[in-house]
DNA sequence: GCCCTGCATGGTC
DNA sequence: AGACCATGCAGGG
């Protein structure tokens, strides 16, 4: 056992010292705090610090105990300490907000601060700072002095010290007031870790400091917690703790392997887990929520002058949670016990609301608790090889055996992988995706012409519009219907009116008449009935009329995102402009999407009834799964329009989930669709099977998708989504532009030509192939409801 | 030959 | 350009 003061301890003894430590920590800082820094800078140090297991997690208590009677402000010790912290501040990162100001947003935690002459002191971790090759403690103060660091400073909101009013409308990130990447607030809004050494120098390790103070500011966002967890925030309420996100982390391919190594960010793990100088690491205890524990070693390579964390053994753990590349795992920490919580999301189409539900349901969870502390050697050294314990700590709780639904991801698709754990927050057709957009306000669109087709770009992000219906008055004039969020009363607009995503009675401005929720509807309920029904009818009639069904599942990939990054556009910490562009993408050289592969229209071979091809037998199975879709969402949609037509709560915007039996994409995001339910007979391995005889009908497809999206997550397959993604966008916002010129059957629009030129892509087998997506603009000219 | 460990490499941001 | 990190791979058991 290495000390950090130097020398080494003989593992007998340092397991010896620490079994006859029966004493917490919150008791063992029951002493004086004189005592225990003569401990400290005595040859008590080692007990503290070399005896490894040490919850450092528990530093709060620590510090309670010793602020609220124990500390002795005339011992010289400490005042030497003090003027060292003094010294050291320099060097080492400042508490976020000063005392005043912590105090004035926590009353309920004022005994987190201590005054100590002018300075606050905190003791924590048990002055286990591993990093110090001689005395030295792991200090968290808060500063008067640090009010001069009263720059804006992310981390310092003070997330996990809510009150428990506050905590209750945590749902989410945002709720949780983590203006990323406010989780390192909490680091700081509760303890600053100074190394303080005889020198009074910062230490330094691998020849730079441990943790520099723009590392911790600068936590990327692939790392910041999404969102709490239901599961833990029940966790949370169920221990009456607050739960703080810390930070996720997106497995790799790597992380999930069987080599049982989780790499950890670098500030993330600098950040929040116990600091280490050796390469050695610690072995970290873990409580899951069924009541097992479970013990990673927390551990760093050097690597290119800087260190390469790593959590090992978690080989067990990832399994029984049944995790995979492309899966999250995210961090969090319930205050004040100081525990780690280690939830998971799966990357797949279990979305987050999904797993939401169900733990509602049942009232499991699927998390880990964990308790970031040294694990006791003893124990660790019965540990197998793996690192892995298991024991029945908390309880047996039940968990839900979630099969995973997606497939493993490439390897070198990490950052595609964050985009699609983006992607399944929101599930939704792209033509309500569609129904949705609105064109920024004040864009004039610049027209582009991509490989001979004119395209409307508009450089910057759609906005989300509220979903309205669209009819015409007996007097032949187009109106559209828009129902109150407030009061789900419907109220007649012009067609041209463009409406925020959340619209009151409040805001018809068109009808003063009717701009008050306690006005009567104008619609009587049998007249409302027979609209709804209407609007599906119109667009049903339109599609039998041309017999040309778009495909929703496949472009639902990239609309879904598109909705939601709007969506997320929506959060002030999102700027919506660099989220989205409605940009149209080229296809490159190389590209491998179904447009690209596909000969121009008019050019190449053309495909037979019986061709097999790729293209062929994706466009069959995807038409009869469509078409199953569609019937049951036609028969399912009244009814659903006028019971779950609501808009989402404010606040939930970024979990919103359509159930997947309302929507004709529901198996969009299955990644072993049945191929016995598409009626074909074929399987995704062989799409070839699919004979085509099987497609009774013409069809309009998007083909500026990624086949492969369905089947397997790949780089390409995103590449396609996005493209998709894109398209959409673009399609829906000149359709908008036909609408807003008051014309919307206008055929002399340059869209309209490009409408008419590019959905007419036809191939010999019957289908037509609606390129880049630009289809059925007419359809898209009724926004459709969407149903949350 | 397999597995584990630790380091190196190279892609990405 | 530098930092980060996913992953390859050499060396040892």
């Amino acid at each position: 056992m290495l000390l950090d003061p130097g020398g080494v301890e003989c593992n007998g003894c340092a397991k010896e010292h620490h079994m006859s430590s029966t004493r917490p920590w919150s008791q063992s800082f029951s002493a004086t705090l004189s005592e225990r820094l003569r401990d400290i800078s005595t040859n008590n140090w080692n007990q503290l610090a070399g005896s490894g297991p040490v919850p450092w997690k528990q530093a709060p208590s620590l510090y309670n105990s010793v602020s609220s009677s124990n500390l002795q402000p005339g011992v010289a010790s400490l005042v030497e300490l003090t003027h060292k912290l003094g010294k050291i501040y320099g060097n080492e990162r400042l508490p976020a907000f000063s005392l005043g100001k912590k105090n004035e947003n926590f009353p309920g935690i004022s005994n987190w601060n201590t005054k100590l002459a002018s300075q606050e002191i905190m003791l924590v971790n048990g002055a286990m700072n591993e990093d110090q090759p001689s005395s030295c403690l792991n200090i968290c103060q808060q500063s008067s002095s640090v009010k001069e660091d009263s720059s804006p400073q992310p981390f310092a909101l003070p997330v996990p010290y809510a009150s428990p009013n506050e905590r209750n409308g945590q749902t989410g990130g945002n709720q949780l007031q983590q203006t990323p990447p406010a989780p390192l607030g909490k680091q700081y809004s509760g303890t600053v870790h100074l190394s303080l050494d005889t020198s009074g120098e910062t230490q330094v390790r691998n020849g730079r400091p441990r943790v520099d103070a723009r590392g911790r500011s600068q936590l990327l966002p692939r790392y910041w917690p999404r969102c709490t967890d239901q599961e833990l925030q029940q966790i949370s309420i169920d221990s009456n703790s607050v739960i703080t996100p810390l930070f996720q982390k997106t497995l790799s391919a790597s992380d999930a392997g069987r080599i049982g190594r989780l790499v950890l960010p670098k500030k993330c793990a600098e950040a929040y887990f116990p600091p280490i100088s050796q390469p050695e690491g610690l072995p970290l205890k873990i409580l899951d929520a069924k009541g097992k524990e479970w013990i990673f070693q927390f551990r760093f390579w050097p690597n290119n002058n800087s260190r390469m964390y790593v959590l090992e053994g978690v080989t067990p753990c990832i399994q029984s949670m049944q995790l995979q590349a492309g899966d999250t795992v995210t961090f969090s920490r319930l205050e004040p016990e100081g525990k780690l919580v280690m939830g998971f999301r799966k990357a797949s189409t279990a979305t987050q609301s999904d797993q939401d539900n169900e733990a509602n349901k049942t009232g499991n969870v699927h998390s880990t608790i964990g308790e970031v502390e040294m694990a006791d050697p003893s124990s660790w050294s019965k540990v197998d090889k793996s690192g892995y314990i298991a024991k029945e700590a908390l309880g047996s709780k039940s968990s839900i055996s979630r099969k995973r639904k997606s497939s493993i991801l490439g390897s070198k698709s990490k950052r595609l992988k964050i985009e699609n754990e983006d992607l399944i927050e929101l599930k939704i057709t792209w033509q309500e995706a569609q129904g949705l957009l609105r064109p920024p306000p004040d864009h004039v669109p610049s027209i582009v012409v991509i490989e001979g087709f004119e395209f409307e770009e508009y450089e910057d992000a759609p906005v989300l519009g509220k979903p309205t219906i669209f009819t015409t008055s007996n007097e032949g004039e187009k109106i559209q219907w828009a129902q109150c969020e407030n009061c789900q009363k419907w109220r007649k607009l012009p067609a041209s009116a463009i409406l925020p995503s959340k619209w009151t009675c409040s805001d018809n401005s068109w009808d003063p008449e009717r701009s008050s929720c306690s006005v009567a509807q104008e619609l009587t309920a049998e007249e409302l009935e027979n609209l709804l029904p209407s609007c599906n009818s119109v667009i049903s009639k339109k599609m039998k009329a041309t017999k040309q069904e778009t495909d929703n599942v496949d472009a639902m990939e990239g609309l879904d995102t598109l909705a939601n990054l709007a969506i997320l556009g929506e959060d002030e910490s999102l700027p919506t402009s660099t989220q989205v562009t409605t940009k149209h993408p080229r296809h490159r050289p190389g590209c491998s999407c179904i447009v690209c592969i596909q000969p121009p229209s008019g050019k190449g071979p053309k495909h037979k009834q019986t061709c097999t091809c790729t293209v062929c037998s994706t466009v069959k199975r995807r038409f009869l799964t469509l078409q199953q879709k569609r019937e049951k969402k036609q028969t399912e949609k009244a009814e659903t329009i006028r019971k779950k037509q609501q808009p989402p709560p404010p606040g939930q915007s970024s979990e919103i989930v359509i159930e997947d039996d309302s929507l004709p994409c529901s198996n969009a995001g299955d990644s072993s669709p049945n191929p016995n339910k598409d009626g074909n007979g074929g399987s995704d391995d062989d799409p070839n099977r699919i004979k085509s005889s099987t497609l009774p009908f013409k069809g309009q497809i998007d083909l500026n998708i990624q086949p492969e999206r369905e089947e397997e997550l790949s780089p390409q397959s995103d590449s396609g989504g996005m493209k998709a993604l894109l398209d959409g966008t673009e399609r829906h916002l000149r359709q908008l532009s036909i609408l807003n010129s008051g014309d919307a059957d206008s055929s002399g629009s340059q869209s309209k030509g490009v409408g008419d030129e590019t959905r007419e892509q036809k191939l010999s087998n019957g289908v037509v192939l609606g390129n880049n997506s630009h289809n059925s603009d007419r359809e898209l000219v009724q926004p459709l409801t969407m149903n949350v």
